[in-house]
DNA sequence: CAGTAAATGAGAATAATTCTCATTTATTTA
DNA sequence: TAAATAAATGAGAATTATTCTCATTTACTG
């Protein structure tokens, strides 16, 4: 049987290797975005640290990989499997903690024509969006 | 004449230095939010380097100053002066430009009442939210 | 299974930010 | 207003995050 994993390496013509395999594994089990440090932690000495952000980044040139920066300045890593998966994020700002949040439809659209209407005035063609809310989860509250 | 720079730091009770002035008149005079670099080249060697970081540090502590990072990790400050002056940010992909955006109050509506809803489902109680907006100003586009 | 190309580990190099400490500048006190 | 005290600065060292180098190991090809 061939683990999702290596299904996932070889569907994207890269070579299957344990560091690839295990940061996969890690990230495939997380479900969500995760920080670099519990990443890190989490993989314990199993891959070393260059090969690591080596393999973060080919992750991310196979455009599976989406990385981002914590309010608190803290990197964040999460699998996008899917190219129909629109969502943001929350951050908890006491403890770190980041999640998705998937926003209504009806909200999505609303988004959508803001924009159209930011392009009329604005100078900027915009092709994407992130919308990061900013709280405390339920553990900090 | 009191310079608009020394009377914000006096308002804030802290005290006058010359790297402060320095920071807060380049501030001041872009209107809107600039790049780390941007600002290094602009003061030019009037401020060390280490000032600098500690300046910025000290405009965060007494809250006139936002600090954020671009979708390509650059390190971004934005003075804010008012309370009452809620906007979003838009880059350029390609040369790392950065604006502001204020978002229409209807739509401002529209996102607080979802984030209202997501207070239903979501584990999170949020205070803040910031929406970037990405693509290409007309320059690069 | 051997040969070649690619990937890895360990640590050096680089970049961004913070820290240290001796010196300078601002504020307070008399 | 000058002296005393406290705070801020500059220069570079220290720290942290990330990338790079290169000798060795691992994966893929025929």
């Amino acid at each position: 049987m061939v683990k999702n994993s290596e299904k996932i390496l070889a569907d994207h013509n890269v070579s299957i290797t344990n560091p690839r395999v295990f940061v996969l594994e890690v990230l495939l089990e997380n479900k969500g975005p995760i920080t670099l440090d519990e990443l890190q932690s989490t993989l314990k000495n199993r891959v070393a640290k260059s090969t690591l952000y080596r393999v973060l980044n080919d992750l991310k040139k196979i455009n599976i990989l989406d990385e981002f920066t914590s309010p608190e300045n803290q990197t964040v890593v999460e699998l996008s499997l899917s190219e129909n998966d629109h969502h943001h994020h929350v951050f908890c700002t006491n403890c770190g903690e980041v999640e998705d949040v998937t926003l209504s439809e009806v909200f999505e659209k609303q988004l959508s024509d803001e924009i159209t209407n930011i392009h009329k005035t604005s100078k900027y063609r915009i092709k994407e969006h992130t919308l990061e809310l900013i709280g405390l989860c339920s553990d900090c509250d």
